[in-house]
DNA sequence: CTTGGAAAGTCAACAAGGCTGACGTAAATT
DNA sequence: AATTTACGTCAGCCTTGTTGACTTTCCAAG
């Protein structure tokens, strides 16, 4: 018994020794993650943190700046940085509110819809091969850990798509 | 048929739906995984880097500057910042090679290891947690995922711990 | 024994992308 | 009319990554 859990036989899946793989799989896996948008960013003038807005204003068109605040959880001024350039570029394009006009929805222009397919065609190519190879219920399992290790606040964003109000 | 794969119907969760969820939960969860550690650090004068240093050297004692290198994937200049600040503040030693004395090994001292259970008792409790909630089949999903997500080498990192040179 | 290369350390300069604090404006709400 | 909300922006700072250049120490091969 190396495990100080003193469990039952069920719960050698929670000693520290699994928990520490479990640790280091989610830090080389990230890296893999995230290599293939770097790749097609580097270059241009664009980061990690361009992908991150592509992403989810393509996911929840003309989501408005708070929305996004929230989802990325990172400071006004830093998100306005990045979409400054991007709407500069004529990537991502701002509507006033229709109903509350002090709001800001956001859209990717055809343009901005051309990079985040070129993003997420080489990211999900990369999660299709992994799918793939570990199949259906790995799938289902990894899915599960993943949930339950989000914050309470970031559960919600990945479950519901409630700022949808384009 | 929305999924444009033409499959059988076991390839359902190969669909692009079922991968930008997968994308997704990667994001939402990976800063849940960070969460713990970073709310620790702050405050102390270190960072993320601090932790992954600390972490693969608590992980591997006695690794050089190279191995480390190899693992975290930055620059030497990189580490050495983070490395200087470390054996400054008392919580890691360097110890000449005794084969090949060019080489540094590094370990932790007594102050460092403190540090490091903080962090790893932290971030650990939050995998537990999340371990428990999914249950074995679903943890075992999980890391088959995310093995495959990786690049081949950092497979191997992940895979062996050939760097035990202490 | 000399010499080439490897391991490590360091200086300088720069960039991305976080942060705080302070302020301004327009529009909604009370 | 006053307050609050949504957004934008200026200025400055920090961490952590990058390149490039150079040094010291040491191993290993000629």
């Amino acid at each position: 018994m190396v495990d100080g859990s003193g469990g039952g036989e069920g719960l050698l899946f929670l000693t520290d020794e699994q928990l520490r793989k479990g640790i280091e799989a989610m830090f080389f896996a990230y890296r893999g993650f995230t290599a293939d948008p770097d790749r097609i960013l580097e270059g241009m003038d664009y980061g990690r943190a361009h992908h991150r807005a592509i992403h989810f204003i393509h996911r929840s068109p003309g989501t408005t700046v708070s929305n996004l605040l929230a989802t990325l959880g990172v400071t006004k001024q830093s998100l306005n940085r990045v979409l400054r350039s991007l709407i500069e570029d004529g990537l991502v394009e701002q509507r006033v509110g229709r109903t509350d006009k002090r709001e800001r929805n956001l859209h990717l222009t055809a343009k901005g819809a051309e990079l985040e397919r070129a993003l997420s065609d080489a990211q999900r190519a990369r999660m299709r091969a992994a799918y793939r190879a570990a199949g259906p219920a790995a799938v289902q399992g990894f899915r599960t850990v993943l949930e339950a290790m989000m914050d309470p606040e970031m559960r919600r964003q990945y479950q519901g798509l409630r700022d949808t109000n384009a």
